[in-house]
DNA sequence: CGGCGGCTTGATTCGAGTCAAGAACCGTGG
DNA sequence: CCACGGTTCTTGACTCGAATCAAGCCGCCG
């Protein structure tokens, strides 16, 4: 929210700041998926930015048909669903620099099958999705980037369904924190202390809000999580990790469409 | 199995018929997907076809680095994942026409994170990765064709996860069911009876198999389903897909991308 | 006619959900 | 800077769905 102050103060990288604000993690995940910096530029110019927006506004809905696709600049998002009875179930969490609405993306129309909504206080950026078919077929390495951010996204997808079906709940938390922590890490936020309520991580590991609350304490006397007010800190990140069998290898596939770029371009 | 026949009796089809048997339904699926015929065709001449895949054999093994893709001819397929205890997750079944690793096929070297397993016995083709990607430049209409089953597979694993998550057993299982018969039908194969084992819906529904056993007991007597020796068949497919709110438009999405084909290619 | 893979059954345990009340926290405005 | 009101989290008691264990049965296949 109020970070564009770190930028400035970085000591580390002085040359490059972003144009507009906000931008920044996208174009670094443009150009860590193999695109041209100049290219990534010439996207950016077509993104416009929207901040402010608060916590709990739904920033793709359900009935869309909107007419451009939106990126996620600064905070955090997630994709959900919704039973017929209301109840929630949360797909992915989204982070600075990621697609919210691939899914849609690709797509004239959508079944209303699933929405987003923002977890925090959060930036987005939009780019009209005649524009973003041009672009498209201009760079191929915009494909690519999509291409990637999609096969994270189903990895994602996976594991939690494999940690969801088949874990208990100490578990399951234990994972879902890990992997919050290790993205957030992978776009450059280091804070070991996640944004999010407890509500949210019931609806991400589906379980009840209380007994997320009761499974929290027990990882808490454990050492392995401690509060920072609402909010779940994550103390122990290795015993963490290690009790949720986690391995942050399926989120990494950073360079690895790299050879691909140079075939397609 | 001893399915050709069918092809050859057929009064409506007797035009065009499959050159190495096996390959019509993933013909039909690129077609579909707006391909042009001859440049279908022309893809199918780089398939080797592999029959007679006993159930229960790994297609596509978790530690793979095997320099061919993979495309499910006939019979059925489990993508799955595992639990370092042992414990199996089936994130999707896999039908004709399907890719089975999408997951796996765009990247060089793979977190060893998912296998493909033989749920009957089957034909597969495969086509050398080299190959593929010559082929992906040179029709792009085939790399839509992947876009395309990858939402598709993306979608509906959401739509399990939300199942999964929370849905109590009958339902889910209704709701498997659903899916697998919606999705056999968007094949061209109208058996209402599933080639599924209990292990296998227990192990797609997050369910130990006695509870899965019980569950199923209920739908029989619900009327919903009966039991064709040791499979399931679905009796009552409308009333099955009311219980389970099941609604099959998110597998739809058939000709959804014609338009961006011609904008691509 | 075995034999084995797959399904059933009943008894029991246990993790997780629900309900309901209360406490802690947080942002807001005076 | 503090008081207020809503949100969010906590606690305890109770219920319930689903897992587990352990036999036993069925039916398919050699």
């Amino acid at each position: 929210m109020d970070m564009p102050s770190q930028f400035l103060e970085s000591s580390r990288a002085p040359l490059q700041r972003p144009k507009k604000q906000g931008l920044s993690h996208f174009r670094q995940k443009l150009v860590a998926s193999g695109m041209d910096g100049g290219d990534a530029d010439e996207i950016l110019r077509r993104v416009e930015v929207i901040s402010g927006i608060r916590r709990d506004r739904d920033i793709v809905a359900f009935d869309r048909t909107a007419k451009h696709a939106t990126v996620l600049l600064e905070g955090m998002t997630c994709l959900y669903g919704r039973l017929p009875d209301g109840s929630r179930q949360i797909f992915a969490f989204q982070h600075p620099g990621d697609f919210c609405d691939l899914s849609h993306a690709m797509l004239p129309a959508t079944s209303r099958e699933a929405a987003v909504c923002a977890v925090t206080g959060c930036t987005i950026g939009i780019i009209d999705r005649g524009i973003l078919e041009q672009l498209l077929v201009q760079y191929p390495s915009l494909m690519l980037a999509m291409w990637r951010a999609a096969m994270l996204e189903a990895s994602i997808l996976r594991k939690r369904m494999l940690n969801i079906g088949r874990q208990p709940a100490l578990q399951r938390i234990a994972h879902l924190l890990c992997e919050q922590v290790a993205r957030q890490e992978s776009v450059g936020i280091g804070a070991a202390t996640l944004p999010l309520r407890q509500i949210d991580i019931a609806d991400a590991a589906a379980l009840s809000i209380v007994h997320v609350s009761r499974t929290c304490q027990q990882l808490q006397k454990l050492g392995l999580l401690s509060k920072e007010g609402h909010r779940m800190k994550v103390v122990d990140r290795k015993r963490l990790a290690d009790l949720a069998a986690f391995d942050g290898d399926y989120l990494d596939m950073p360079q690895l469409l790299l050879r691909w770029q140079v075939r397609l371009s």
